[in-house]
RNA sequence: GGGCCCGUAGCUCAAACGGAUAGAGCAUCGGAUUUCUAAUCCGAGGGUUGCAGGUUCGAUUCCUGCCGGGCCUACCA
């Protein structure tokens, strides 16, 4: 409603004003919000105007008021100094859009998009780190869906590679377990609780004795060659630790539609197929000389080369993952050459690349990197790469939504009709910040093969890490250095085990949520009580997973997220359940209600309940309730879902407001009664809906 | 060294494109209608937006330089 009329109203102001002013190149019109309702409903700033139109801000802002004539769902404009032109929107019609609730037609023109978020190891526990991942992920796929978009859901599996190759070790050197064992314990309910443990300590072991980390070597060289024990043991863990993750987010309803995983794009040749390509368009150039003689190295995005001396390169140390970045300080796998210091004045540049500015994909050996993996997987994705997995379901939700995972074609299991993953006209890499330089060398890797429109419509959707306050961590028993604790936050680490776990955390907030539940509502029946615990719980946590802007470090502490009272979650669940009680006291079904909303309040009452004196604060909350589609518009294109969360919550304190100050079942005038009920109709349908797109349901009661 | 991000009230965070008196929550203190449930509401105190310049009608926002903090920067996966 309120994206629709800010829409027309710029449109007719240019109209106008290119009308009133000839042939003269106007700056684009911008439609702000007034700071107070007072002022009105709409701001335009006429000051840009003020030096291409050679008139005072004021002057423009009189000439149009004058010229524009009548706008319908505009009622009035008002000049304003220091050279804002105000206007108020028709309180009535825009109550009669709003109570009719009519829609527009989805647009469904610009394709399918595909979000790929969560990405987690398939080696641990999924911690808060991987929640705060999930959820924006998950929020952002809602927010698409209700505009319209068709859109896909992949979760990224890497389960080749270090990780699991440490828990194998894990299992059959430190714990001797045979297979047997392991798969029994794998279906114990919380298996990655046990690896969890279980990768923490095969860190402690390696850092005991660099000795051990020949096993670690040679367990991960039998992974890769497959077809062994050690290759069917990591198969098996990483598969019973992944169902654990899909079981986790399904209890926040975080689901999927498709898990590639990494030992497919391995299986496949999905490399070879891209590597060809990229030698053939230059991307890739091979070295003859210097540190990385023998590789295949690309551009590092970002960089341009300029003739000057290198600075010793530095010693690096960590290790990444897969989408999951380094978490410690950890050198176990130290077998990288040692960086050679340059002298000052000698031109290295021995390829058209510096040195510095090198990206090896390929290795000496032959071996292709991370990078390179996840340029082969994202060609696949646009449909650029002439290669398709093989396809098998995996998981089945509750509402009998298949979850399908990658195989391979000749697989006895792979299903040879399947759903069209891939080849998609946008996507969003929910990913880490940390991992900007990575993402953004696969963007330039696709526009270097020419996929200028691809690379265009490739977003890494960046976000900030959740870490630990000193005092969190100090609660969870970590023992912490004074640098630590005078620190604001700690980064967790799977590698030691040091961190919140996703469960952990839901369970806790379930607890607590429970024995408030108990406390106010004994007559329940115990299931009833812990299924209104278990929906506050979850809108707790994904409200607060949501609120912080996407820049900002989440520097977690327990009591904020457990918390039920302010600016959270369950504060705007609460305001729901007082709006379903006023229904449920005068005997109306709300969703009955709002469904026919115009027969029960006439435009005439509208207009008089709206513009009477002091109508104003429920002139707000009808404003507000009709901004949700625009809100939703605002967070998509800057990719910033907390804007939903802060519109949730002002509608929420709106209405809490309202809610105290107007007595409604009680009001006298029959006709008064209504409009009030249609006020809380409207509030609450728009509340449900922006809430089910943060991913939160509303409880009967609370 | 280079790249990216952050610095706003005691604490945690807002402030879309530069706009009107920089706002919330928590915490602290003081209050609230026997009513549609107080997980609520009302009020108070709390700010030189890290520092210094610049751009302009106007800067928390843009530019430059400092100060402080974080992340990234391996032939790993």
């Amino acid at each position: 409603m309120y994206r629709h009329l800010e829409h027309r109203l710029a449109e007719r102001l240019r109209q106008c004003l290119e009308r009133r002013y000839l042939g003269v190149a106007l700056p684009k019109v911008v439609v702000e919000q007034p700071p107070k309702v007072e002022l009105g409903d709409f701001a335009i700033p006429l000051f840009p105007f003020a030096k291409p139109l050679r008139s005072a801000p004021l002057k423009i802002a009189e000439t149009i008021r004058a010229e524009i004539g009548s706008i319908e769902g505009i009622a009035e404009m008002q000049v304003a100094p220091p050279g804002y032109l105000n206007v108020r929107i028709d309180r009535a019609w825009l109550a009669a859009a709003l109570a009719a609730d009519r829609k527009a037609a989805p647009d469904l023109s610009h394709g399918k998009i595909l979000v790929e978020h969560s990405s987690i190891n398939p080696n641990k526990a999924a911690h808060i780190g991987h929640l705060r991942n999930a959820i924006l992920g998950d929020t952002f796929v809602r927010m698409e869906r209700y505009a319209g978009r068709e859109v896909d859901v992949q979760n990224y599996i890497d389960n080749t590679g270090v990780q699991v190759a440490d828990v194998v070790v894990g299992f059959t050197h430190l714990e001797k377990k045979s297979r047997a064992e392991i798969e029994a314990l794998a279906r114990q309910p919380r298996f990655d609780y046990y690896c969890w443990d279980l990768y923490a300590r095969v860190s402690q072991w390696y850092a005991e004795d660099k000795q051990n980390l020949g096993t670690r070597l040679s367990t991960l060289h039998a992974l890769e060659e497959g077809g062994n024990e050690t290759a069917a043991i990591a198969e098996l863990i990483s598969t019973a630790v992944l169902r654990r993750h899909l079981e986790t987010m399904d209890r926040l309803d975080i689901e999927y539609d498709f898990l590639p995983r990494e030992s497919e794009i391995l299986h496949l040749h999905f490399w070879d197929a891209a590597f060809t390509k990229l030698k053939e368009a230059g991307v890739l150039t091979f070295e003859n000389e210097g540190k990385n003689k023998g590789c295949w190295v690309m551009r590092r995005a970002g960089t341009a080369d300029v003739a000057r001396p290198l600075s010793p390169a530095k010693a690096g140390s960590g290790k990444a993952n897969g989408r999951e970045v380094p978490d410690d300080s950890g050198d176990q796998l130290d077998d990288r050459i040692v960086a050679i210091p340059i002298r000052p004045g000698v031109d290295i540049r021995a390829s058209e690349i510096a040195e510095e500015n090198q990206k090896v994909i390929v290795r000496s050996n032959g071996t292709v990197g991370y990078v390179g993996k996840d340029i082969a997987y994202h060609m696949w994705k646009f449909g650029l790469l002439g290669r398709d997995f093989g396809y098998r379901k995996s998981y089945r939700y509750p509402n009998q939504h298949d979850c399908w995972i990658s195989t391979s074609p000749d697989d006895k299991n792979a299903e040879p009709t399947h759903p069209h993953f891939g080849d998609v006209a946008e996507i969003y890499n929910v990913i880490d910040a940390r991992q900007s330089e990575a993402q953004s060398t696969v963007i330039e890797a696709l526009r270097g093969l020419g996929h200028d429109e691809a690379a265009d419509h490739y977003t890494h959707f960046s976000y900030e890490m959740v870490a630990l306050t000193p005092r969190c961590a100090a609660e969870l028993g970590y023992t912490l250095s004074e640098e630590d604790k005078t620190r604001s936050y700690i980064e967790v680490s799977g590698r030691k085990g040091f961190g919140v776990k996703a469960d952990d955390l839901l369970d806790q907030l379930i607890a607590s949520a429970k024995n408030e539940v108990d406390s106010r509502h004994p007559q329940l029946p115990d299931d009833d009580r812990r299924q209104i615990a278990t929906q506050i719980a979850i809108g707790a946590l994904r409200y607060f997973m949501l609120k912080y802007t996407k820049p900002s470090v989440i520097a977690f502490d327990f009591k904020d997220a457990l918390s039920f009272e302010g600016e959270t979650g369950p504060y705007a669940q609460y305001a729901v359940v007082r709006a379903t009680s006023i229904f449920r006291k005068a005997e109306i079904d709300p969703e009955t209600f709002a469904q026919n909303l115009s027969g029960n309040v006439t435009v005439a009452d509208l207009a008089k309940y709206l513009t009477e004196d002091g109508a104003n604060e429920i002139w707000e909350l009808w404003l507000g309730a009709s901004k949700t589609s625009y809100i939703i518009d605002q967070c998509i294109a800057t990719r910033e879902p907390a804007y939903l969360a802060k519109h949730v919550f002002q509608l929420a304190q709106l209405f809490n407001t309202f809610y105290h100050g107007h007595p409604i079942l009680s009001e006298p005038e029959e006709t008064r009664k209504r409009f009030l009920l249609a006020t809380v109709g409207v509030v609450r349908r728009e509340l449900l809906r922006a809430l089910a797109v943060m991913g939160i349901s509303v409880p009967p009661v609370m």
